[in-house]
DNA sequence: TATTGCGCTTAGAGCGCTCTAGTGCCATCA
DNA sequence: TGATGGCACTAGAGCGCTCTAAGCGCAATA
C-alpha cells in the first residue's frame, strides 16, 4: 500500500524505526479528504459532518496517526502551554504538579515542566519554558529576587505559588500562615494545655510569619505570658536540639508547635529517646502535612496545605489572566486546616 | 525604530505581553545579514566568521531575541529531545531527574519531563512525549506491562530505570540487588553479627530479587541456619509490625536487614518505643539511601543506589542506540554500594 | 428569478526555524 | 591564464500543523 507520495503505509505497530510518522496530509488522502478538515476532526472542533468526522477517524486509526505538538504548537497562534517550574527536592511541589494537571487538563491547556536541580537554577528553568513561548508561568516556591519576578511578570502572566511578595505586581497563591497557627493554637487550647512552645524556623520570611501569627494567636487566649519561642531551623536535626534544649529547660511545655514537620519528626526523635511519651506527656503539632507526617508511625498532627487547592488556584488565575479578565487582586490566600493524628491528647 | 516589516522594534523590557517576539529575520534585518547565517551563529556551529558573528549576537542582544523552540524542534529532522516518564511520587526519580538533566545537557539532547500522577497515567505520559516526537524514551520505574513497554521499544529506543524484565528487547538500567544485599551481610558480619534477620517487602519482583540475595550472601558465609525472613512490605507501617513481631518472638537477632528504608525507619520506630537501642542492641540497615535515610537523626546505614550514575548511563545508552551503534547487551546493571552510618556497631 | 444565508469543504498562506544546494570571492597552484 | 578549492554567505524549500478567506451546493427568502 502506497500514500499519495509513494511511500509505505503501514500500521503503526508495523512501522519500523526512523520511518516518516503519518502526517495530516497522509489522513486526508486516504479518508479522501482535504487536509484543513482532517484538521478539524482532529482538534474536535465544529465544521464536519458527522459521517465524515467517522471517515477521518477511521483512516487515522488505521494508519497510526499521532498528532505532531510540535508543529500544533507552531501553528497555533497562542501555545496553550502553561509551564511550571519546580524543585525537584520539594514534596509539596510534586503533591502540587499533581493538581496542576489535573486542573489545566479541564481548561484545555497544556502543561511543560521544567526542574530545578541543585545545577539547573530558576533562570535556567525559566528560559526553557520562554523557548516553548509557554502562555503563562506557574512558578513553584519561586527562588528568585522579587525584581527578577516582576521583570518576567511584564511578560507573560505568572503565578508564584507559597512565596509572599509585598506590592506584588505578578500573582501570588499561598497559605494564610495566620489562620494555620490560630487553628493549631485553638486546637491545643480546646485539650486543656496552656504551656505551648513554638519551635520556630529561623530567620526566613516564612519562619517570620508563623512566629508572628504563633504570638497572635496565643495572645487572643490570653495566653501572652505562656508565649515561649525556642529557636529552630527548617531540619530534623534543628528540631531535635531544639527539644534537647527544651529538656534541659526543666520547665517543659505541655505542647509544642514546631515550624515544620521535619522540626516535629526531629523533636519527636528526641523525646522517644528521653521517654518522653507523644502525646501522654507533651502533644505535638507540625506544620505542611508532608509525607513525612502521613508516615503511620509518624502519625504527626499537623497543619495542611490544601495542594489540590493551590494548584487549582493558580491555574484558574493564569488562565483568567491569559482571558484578559480584569482582576484586582494579587494574593489568593488560602486557608490552611489542622489535620488531627496520633500526636496530641487532652491534657 | 521600524523594522522590515514595520513592526517596532524594541528591547526586550520595553516589549509589553501580546506583542511579537523577534524572529531570526528581525535580528537578520538589524545585522544586515541573512536569516540563514543568523541561524549559524544562534546555533553555534561553524560557518560564519568571527566579525559577524558579533555582529549577530550584537543584533540579538539589543532586540531581545530568544529561540523559539517549537520551531526549532519542527524543522529539525531530529528533535534532539529525551523523553523521560517519573512518578511524581517517588523520591528516587527526582534524583535520577537531576542527573539526567545533567547528562543530557553535556550530551545536546534537551529533557522533556512527563510525569505519572494518580489521575495520570503512564500511557498518557508516554503520549505526550510521542506527541513531542521525543528521540528516545527513558523511563523511571515503568508500570507498564512488559508487551506495551516492548512494543514501544519497536517504536523509538526506549530505557527502563530500575526495572528488570527478561529477555528485553529494550534497555534496562537497574541495580545489582545481590550485590548489594551481599555488602549488607559482608559489613555486618565483618563487625560480628550471625543472627542476621531480613525483613522483606512481600511479593514484588524487586522484594523476591532481595530475599533471593540475603540467602545467597547468608549462606555464602555459612550462614544458611541462621538465615529468617520476616514478612513485611513496602512502608514504614509493615516494618513497624515486623519489627513487634521480632520482640514477641522472644528470641531477636543482632542485626535486622529490611527490604526498604521506609520499612528500616518503621522498624527504628518500634525499636525505640519497646527501648531496644539501635545499634547498640540490634543493628539495623536499610536499602535505597533516600531522603528518609539521610536525615540526622534517622542516619540509617542503607545500600545506595547511585542515582547520578543511573541517570547518566541511561542517557548514554538512550544517546548510544540514537547514533545507531550496535550494542548487544540490554541490561545495566549498576553495583550499589554501603553508606555506613550510624545505626550498626560491631556485636 | 435573483439574493441571501448556511453547512460543509478546500486552497493556501503562514508559524519560525533548519538545512541543502548553491553563489561569489579570493588565495593558491599548475 | 584558467582551474581548483575553501570560506563566508544566501536563497529557498521544507517541517506538520492552524486558520482565514473563499467556494460550492442547496434551501429559504424577497
Amino acid at each position: 500500500m502506497l500514500d499519495t507520495k509513494g511511500r509505505a503505509v503501514t500500521g503503526q505497530s508495523a512501522r519500523g524505526r526512523g520511518a516518516k510518522r503519518p502526517t495530516l496530509e497522509d489522513v486526508a488522502a486516504r479518508a479522501g479528504v482535504s487536509r484543513a478538515l482532517v484538521s478539524i476532526v482532529i482538534r474536535g472542533v465544529a465544521g464536519a459532518s458527522e459521517e465524515t468526522r467517522e471517515r477521518v477517524l477511521k483512516a487515522a486509526e488505521e494508519i497510526g496517526y499521532r498528532p505532531d505538538t510540535r508543529a500544533r504548537l507552531l501553528a497555533r497562534n497562542s501555545s496553550r502551554l502553561l509551564g511550571v517550574t519546580f524543585n525537584v527536592q520539594h514534596a509539596f511541589h510534586t503533591d502540587l504538579i499533581e493538581g496542576i494537571y489535573a486542573s489545566a487538563d479541564s481548561s484545555d491547556y497544556e502543561v511543560v515542566l521544567s526542574a530545578l536541580t541543585p545545577r539547573r537554577d530558576e533562570r535556567r528553568a525559566v528560559e526553557t519554558l520562554l523557548g516553548y513561548r509557554c502562555d503563562a508561568l506557574i512558578m513553584l516556591g519561586p527562588e528568585s529576587p522579587a525584581a527578577m519576578l516582576e521583570d518576567l511578570g511584564r511578560r507573560l502572566p505568572v503565578i508564584a505559588v507559597g512565596r509572599r511578595l509585598r506590592e506584588s505586581s505578578i500573582d501570588l497563591v499561598h497559605t494564610d500562615e495566620e489562620a494555620g497557627m490560630r487553628q493549631a493554637v485553638d486546637h491545643l487550647v480546646k485539650l486543656g494545655h496552656r504551656d505551648i512552645a513554638h519551635i520556630d524556623g529561623g530567620r526566613s520570611p516564612k519562619a517570620t510569619d508563623r512566629r508572628r501569627a504563633y504570638r497572635t494567636a496565643m495572645r487572643r487566649h490570653g495566653l501572652g505570658n505562656c508565649i515561649r519561642i525556642i529557636p529552630g531551623g527548617q531540619t530534623a536535626e534543628s528540631g531535635a536540639s531544639a527539644a534537647r534544649l527544651l529538656l534541659e529547660d526543666g520547665e517543659s511545655p505541655t505542647a509544642v508547635i514546631t515550624y515544620d514537620d521535619d522540626g516535629a519528626a526531629g523533636l519527636l526523635d528526641s523525646f522517644l529517646r528521653a521517654g518522653i511519651a507523644v502525646p501522654e506527656d507533651v502533644s505535638v503539632i507540625g506544620f505542611d502535612d508532608s509525607r513525612l507526617s502521613r508516615l503511620s508511625h509518624v502519625n504527626l498532627t499537623t497543619v495542611s496545605q490544601d495542594a489540590g487547592r493551590m494548584a487549582s488556584l493558580a491555574v484558574h488565575r493564569a488562565v483568567a489572566r491569559l482571558s484578559g479578565d480584569e482582576i484586582a487582586d494579587r494574593d489568593l490566600v488560602i486557608p490552611p486546616h489542622l489535620v488531627v493524628r496520633g500526636t496530641t491528647a487532652a491534657r
